[in-house]
DNA sequence: AGAAAGATGCGGATTTTTCCGCATCAGTGG
DNA sequence: CCACTGATGCGGAAAAATCCGCATCTTTCT
């Protein structure tokens, strides 16, 4: 049941991901907004047109801003991460999620404040009391 | 630099991507085991055309098995796989690593046995030492 | 040698996606 | 009241993706 809405993205074209992609970044925003953020930014009616579709296919609503509309994505940003990561995790970590970590780890570009590893520690500590067997 | 390959990722069409996620989970396929594996499968024509194509695209390659064609994908799965994840830290965790990987354990579905809470924990601790600053 | 099985390559029809132009409506200012 | 600005909705053209049929080539088997 926490599996429609990553099928929903699974199922989006190129432009609608890119789309729905930049909604989940800014949190909301406005067909000017999403035609800036747009890589290769076809026209403003194109973009109208495609969150247009988008809300109709369910996936996006909006909301009216005195007289422009607000799209923002309809599933919660935490639960289509969700969603998504797992998919990732079953697509290139074979499902493991100890790889995953590893490699969000590894990752040299940001390095790990003792805050983040804290937390980390943490929430490592949490679920392993969590789960428990070999 | 090593982003282009989550660009290019990002730029594959609906069917392309399918396909490419097919083939990073099994390693290597023929065409026939790809259409097996694919939702919705399309004819076995339709699924040649794609590698093809995919091929030409130089995202995917084929070596020869006797008569037929087995492709496997030309980017390395662990790197792909990080270019995926930083793209999906930062369109739905707001680039935070942390904010991932709890996520990541948060998920109920499968628990953490204390062999996978060990190597975890290892490299967490690692990563520390690592980074290390607030 | 000839037929059958199993693959590939190609060309193009079909369907879907993507895009834009134009009509329309609401608000604002002269 | 009318022109102007800034949005939306719609219809359909243009482009891209998707799919398949058919010709061809190789290998195998009788």
């Amino acid at each position: 049941m926490g599996r429609s809405v990553d099928v929903a993205y699974a199922e989006l074209s190129r432009r609608e991901r890119q789309i729905l992609d930049i909604l989940y970044r800014l949190g909301q925003a406005t067909a000017a907004e999403v035609q800036d953020a747009l890589p290769d930014p076809p026209g403003y009616s194109a973009v109208r047109s495609a969150l247009r579709l988008l809300e109709q296919r369910g996936v996006v609503q909006h909301q009216r801003d005195g007289q422009r509309y607000v799209y923002e994505p309809k599933a919660p940003k935490r639960r289509m991460g969700q969603g998504v990561l797992s998919h990732v995790l079953e697509t290139f970590f074979d499902g493991s999620r100890q790889q995953a970590v590893s490699a969000l780890l590894e990752d040299d570009d940001l390095q790990l404040t003792t805050s983040e590893y804290r937390r980390l520690a943490d929430l490592l500590e949490e679920a392993r009391r969590r789960g428990g067997e070999e």
